[in-house]
RNA sequence: GGGCGCGUAGCUCAGCGGGAGAGCGCUCGCCUCACACGCGAGAAGUCGCUGGUUCAAUCCCAGCCGCGCCCA
């Protein structure tokens, strides 16, 4: 016997490990079943389950439980990624508590510290995915560390620069001055801060007495000037072009150059240009030849190129004093407040510099070609379908990617360089050898780069990687290309577009067909949640509070298309008690004698009830794979509450209540209701399973002893086209209508809810007479009424019983509800003029169409005969009701 | 500045060419033998504004107003 409430915290763990160890996760390679995989974007192993993880995570338990229901070979490949630059911050704070730094301990000792920290630590986020429920096969869980998929680093690694698509190149890059590495554009921050414009007269060579004024935000990097730019059409300047100017402080004759860089609307017209500290100046440098002047060191203080009493101040000092110097010259025209954008590390939270440094970088131009033609193409495509933009707009505009880093934790370069600074890259430290001694023509001592590679070039191989690539193993030919990838918004730079690139190039194929963008999850304000803002709300407090189904029913619920969903405590509570409700419709079956019936065949359903939910049944499933196929998962989550608590608990359960629990036995009747409701029950819980897994596995091995298998692993159920039946439907909406309009005027009236009332059909056609005399039954249970019968219109009955009557139109019938005392008449009279009212409103409007000639001749037939049908209805029901009115009139 | 998206019931949001919907909240009445994490009944919207297309517009198009996000 169930209980009362559906207790998440005693079954969840179990059902897991019931899960698990039933093999249920596992891919079948050696099936003959049509695959469908996913490759989940692996978490960072420092991380832990935030909200985001909770619905991205939920989608593809929900694509992944779906379709291995629908008998496909499911594969979701689970693991985590390295998070070079995070866990190496992790592991160097442990040592900091010490008072020691990762150089105390040395390379390698480091990164036995780090593998040691994530043997402890490191299974933070799988642990809690188990939680969540999610069915990924962990027998193949990978880290972009593992020897596999480092081998897959190093032979992609070494195919680029063979190919010329890896090069290394002295260029700018993010430097983090606190994390002493390059990062990627996509890890610097940009933010808005209030800065400040500073105006600085540089004296012109020929004529010290005659300045080009520039506007500049960081004075700092002036030492590092190597010219003054002006736009070529601005006339202002036209004539200096070509000339010099003289740096103040370090005295450095610069050209002033022509470049259209230089924006004529922008301060002055004329901008100087420091090449070696901007990434716009960069390029002007690059253009015109320019020398590169670095006055930063590593920690972006000012280096040896600085005058002496410059080195070794940080940015800000330097800039402070800089900016006396040059007022007490008088060159210092002016200074205006400036709104600016400064870049931030992400990870460290440091102004990050533009530094010239030697970098490893892919072509990332040449290799982003054949992935914007996949998704031009189709090959790949996007849901929704808008975010193609934002993918194209990145792929188009795309530069060369920063590869290496400098720390120690993560895929460190394979290359090598000779006594000369020759550079061999080759898979392993044995083939650079070789290959050296062949190009010495003798044994030569090697260095190794030290630099490692960004996480995202092995996040890039991820999808063939884990499959066993490079070997050629039976795993990538079944799975590769996977199906769906189910990622945020944020993540299409980082993740999708570098996996597509890497996806075609090495494999010739898209790494998936689909690319599901869902939406971010804010809190209940809407506002993003964050740590500093306090407002994150921890998915693992709701899972326990209120069970994992709940959580995952509301996420289900909220993950509209396109549109942030804002998680509130509230809607977790709502689908709390959605799963007790679904509980307890089990319990009732339970209670009633509902047990599964083998070869129970829906077809042959006598009882219209019965016939009645199981097309209903059959409507709500093929609702739910269109909504699944579709992504469209929020329908799906509303299909699947609103069948189970509207149709099935409301009404279904009541309506069977006189057969499962009334005197008069009919056994024939009884025993196929207990079956069609255990076999509805049954096929509930497999829709909800995707959903809801848990709840559903518990009820499911609970509700019958000998099932053939767990739920997981059950079949996902097929209706036959023939289990929609319209009569049924028709039939039964007809005593839904009967009953609400009784219990509304029963409230109305406020007849105590448990009075029986007695009431008379009058006017009924033969075929309501019968549907009358078939629910008799349930009508009177379900509206609470002493007597139903019929009467006939006219007669002397009719008029007796229309005194203490308040009078209900359902089609062609009217119902006398006899409300305990009589009635008031003016009351009842104003309650059906006003009905009456509304209906002549609503026949005026269809009036008003079916007279429009434009209507007629140019609106489909059918659109014209469902106009009339409901003028006409509307007419019935009007002048049933001025019938009524008539009738009240006459007492 | 460029791009994307959003303005529908008090709140959160579906719907997106032919009679305005859901959940929560609210009001009223109920401990009705599955469930008070419940049952029954109800109130509540000029579908941001202005034009246009159409026989017909909350829905399509344009402009405007307001809000958000991404990229410069």
């Amino acid at each position: 016997m169930l209980d009362k409430t559906y207790r998440p915290d005693e079954v969840e763990q179990e059902i897991y490990s019931l899960w698990e160890g039933s093999g249920a996760f596992s891919c079948q390679p050696g099936s003959d079943a049509q695959p469908f995989t996913i490759v989940i974007p692996p978490p960072n192993v420092t991380g832990s389950l935030h909200m985001g993880h909770a619905l991205n995570f939920t989608i593809q338990d929900i694509l992944i439980r779906y379709n291995r229901m629908r008998g496909r070979d499911a594969l979701w490949q689970p693991g985590t990624d390295h998070a070079g630059i995070a866990t190496q911050m992790v592991v160097e704070r442990q040592l900091a508590a010490k008072g020691k730094t990762r150089h105390d301990l040395g390379r390698d000792k480091f990164i036995e510290r780090v593998w040691e920290w994530k043997a402890e630590s490191g299974g933070t986020i799988t642990h809690q995915m188990r939680r969540l429920g999610t069915s990924v096969d962990w027998a193949r869980e990978r880290f972009t560390m593992d020897e596999g998929l480092s081998a897959a680093v190093r032979k992609v690694f070494v195919t680029l620069y063979k190919q010329g698509l890896i090069y290394k190149d002295k260029r700018l890059v993010n430097w983090d001055p606190i994390l002493h590495t390059a990062i990627s554009d996509l890890e610097v921050e940009q933010r808005e801060v209030h800065g400040k414009m500073w105006y600085f007269r540089y004296p012109l060579a020929d004529a010290p007495e005659r300045f080009i004024v520039v506007g500049t935000t960081r004075p700092e990097t002036m030492l590092g000037d190597t010219a003054v730019a002006v736009h070529p059409d601005d006339d202002r300047y036209r004539a200096l072009v070509g000339t010099k100017c003289v740096l103040p402080i370090v005295d450095r004759p610069m050209p002033i150059i022509a470049d259209e860089y230089a924006n004529p609307e922008k301060g002055t017209g004329a901008v100087k240009i420091t090449p070696a500290h901007d990434f716009n100046d960069f390029e002007v440098g690059r253009r015109h030849d320019l020398e590169m002047i670095n006055v930063l060191d590593h920690n972006a203080r000012l280096n040896g190129n600085a005058p002496e009493r410059f080195r070794g101040l940080t940015a800000l000092e330097a800039r402070e004093l800089i900016v006396g110097e040059m007022a007490t010259l008088g060159l210092l025209e002016k200074i205006e407040d400036n709104l600016m954008m400064m870049p931030y590390g992400d990870r460290s939270g440091a102004v990050i510099e533009p530094w010239l440094t030697d970098q490893w970088f892919v072509d990332a131009k040449t290799l982003a070609k054949p992935a914007i033609e996949a998704v031009k193409d189709g090959r790949t495509r996007f849901v929704p379908k808008h975010w193609e933009n934002t993918y194209f707009e990145w792929m188009n505009n795309i530069q060369p990617w920063c590869i290496s880093r400098q720390i120690w934790w993560g895929h460190q370069v394979p290359a090598w360089y000779g006594p000369d600074g020759v550079v061999f890259v080759e898979a392993s430290e044995e083939e650079a050898q070789a290959a050296a001694d062949r190009h010495y023509g003798k044994k030569v001592e090697l260095r190794r780069d030290g630099d490692v590679l960004d996480t995202w070039f092995s996040s890039a191989l991820w999808p063939f990687s884990t499959l066993g690539w490079p070997n050629d193993t039976p795993e990538v030919k079944r799975y590769y290309p996977t199906d769906v990838l189910v990622t945020g918004f944020d993540i299409i730079f980082f993740w999708v577009a570098r996996m597509m690139m890497a996806g075609l190039h090495f494999m010739g194929e898209v790494p998936f067909h689909t690319v599901y963008i869902h939406a971010l999850v804010r809190d209940e304000k809407g506002q993003k949640m964050s740590k500093s803002k306090g407002n994150v709300i921890d998915p693992l407090v709701l899972m326990k509070q209120y069970g994992t189904d709940a959580l995952r029913f509301t996420l289900t619920a909220l993950a509209v298309q396109g549109r942030d969903l804002r998680m509130s405590e509230g809607r977790v509570e709502g689908y709390r008690n959605f799963a007790t409700k679904l509980w307890n419709a089990a319990r009732f079956c339970e209670m009633n004698g509902c047990q599964p019936v083998a070869g129970f065949d829906p077809k042959a359903c006598r009882q219209t009830v019965n016939r009645w939910i199981v097309g209903k049944l059959a409507a709500t499933a093929a609702e739910v794979e269109t909504a699944i196929e579709a992504f469209r998962f929020n329908d799906a989550a509303s299909v699947l509450y609103h069948f189970t608590w509207g149709t099935f608990c409301d009404w279904y359960l009541e309506f069977t209540k006189p057969i499962l629990q009334g005197e008069n036995e009919d056994t024939e009747a009884r025993a196929e209701t207990r079956a069609t409701t255990a076999w509805v029950l049954d096929r509930l819980l497999h829709l909800l399973h995707p959903i809801m897994p848990y709840i559903t596995e518990e009820l499911w091995r609970r509700l019958a002893e000998d099932r053939p298998s767990m739920l997981i692993a059950s079949a996902w159920p097929a209706f036959g086209a023939g289990l929609i039946d319209a009569d049924a439907a028709a039939e039964m909406d007809w005593v839904v209508r009967l009953v609400s309009q009784i219990r509304a005027v029963r409230s109305e009236m406020r007849v105590p809810p448990g009075a029986e009332v007695p009431v008379y059909l009058a006017g009924v056609a033969p075929a309501t007479r019968q549907r009358m005399e078939v629910h008799h039954g349930l009508i009177v249970h379900l509206a609470r009424l002493a007597t139903l019968d019929v009467v006939e219109m006219g007669s002397d009955a009719a008029r007796a019983v229309a005194k203490g009557a308040i009078q209900l139109v359902v089609d062609e019938a009217t119902a006398f509800v006899n409300v305990a005392s009589l009635i008031d008449v003016a009351q009842e009279k104003a309650r059906l003029q006003k009905e009456i009212s509304r209906l002549d409103g609503e026949i005026a409007k269809f009036e008003k169409k079916l007279a429009n000639e434009g209507f007629l001749s140019k609106a489909p037939p059918e659109v014209v005969e469902e106009q009339k049908e409901k003028r006409a209805e509307a007419v019935l029901a009007r002048d049933k009701l001025g019938s009524a009115y008539q009738r009240l009139a006459a007492l």
